[in-house]
DNA sequence: AAATACATTAAAATCATTCTAAACTGTTGA
DNA sequence: TCAACAGTTTAGAATGATTTTAATGTATTT
């Protein structure tokens, strides 16, 4: 368990101002053993839901851009319709789940690395992304 | 240049009825040599401005979303603020040109086969999609 | 050509996200 | 310590993409 010092300390080094509600988001998000994948929604619904804080959703967007912004956050694209964060930041692939809309981290070992042979005059690679899309078997493909 | 008797057909094969509008936007997006990949936006600028045609957004958005259901338009999400569609619904992947939010097919020799070595249990995989977001030397990495 | 089912339309509704401007709070430095 | 300032939070309004509604229009069937 992380203890809310070294949140604020995490926070101030970042320059942000640790507020209770970034305090809060922070437990949320970073307090956990493994990398947690959410959108918006999520993440409100667990603040006041489960931890019965108050947080406007103003705030929850302005943080989560902040984090996003300081690089404790990763932006995924699955569908239009949605943002998805992820609290893993380093390069990595994901599954997603179309049964459950769920999405998975892979490690390293889950594919081959990808390896491109083309690359556009005058432009550099600033990340490659690989998005395995899964669904039950019995389902018809999308 | 393909003929518009082609595209009726095309249409009525499909289910779906050769109205003035389809066929107008079956010209915009299929008769040219080479993949296109565009917005809700930017095709209805295309229709109004370059056509000097009058369709109603509520059809835009209905014959794209006929045309992807019947496999002749494929989604492709790249950020979560707009859908782009491809002409080309081919497996493939793309460049995300992110000076100028293009993006660019890449084609079978543009990077060698992605491997996945593990896969969920009792899911079978969908898609397996790249996106490599290249952007200017000179630009500080996204 | 009537009847029917499918399509189009403008406008309203919706949903995620961003903006605004006022109130609030952490930090700084006298 | 406390005033002043800059950074934050907030509710609610605004925005922008997309979907829905319900009325009107049109292709197809008989």
């Amino acid at each position: 368990m992380i203890k809310n010092v070294d949140f604020i300390d995490k926070l101030r080094k970042s320059g942000l101002r640790p507020t209770r509600q970034r305090l809060k988001i922070c437990e949320v998000l970073f307090d956990r053993e493994n990398t947690f994948h959410f959108t918006i929604n999520d993440l409100t619904k667990i603040i006041s839901e489960k931890l019965n804080e108050k947080i406007s959703l103003a705030t929850v967007y302005n943080t989560v851009h902040a984090f996003k912004n300081k690089g404790y956050l990763k932006e995924i694209s699955i569908n239009s319709d949605k943002s998805y964060f992820d609290t893993n930041t380093t390069v990595h692939h994901h599954f997603f789940d179309e049964d459950t809309n769920e999405l998975i981290d892979c490690d390293e070992s889950d594919l081959e690395q990808v390896k491109i042979k083309k690359n556009i005059t005058g432009k550099k690679i600033n990340s490659v992304e690989v998005l395995i899309k899964v669904a039950s078997d019995y389902q018809t493909q999308k």
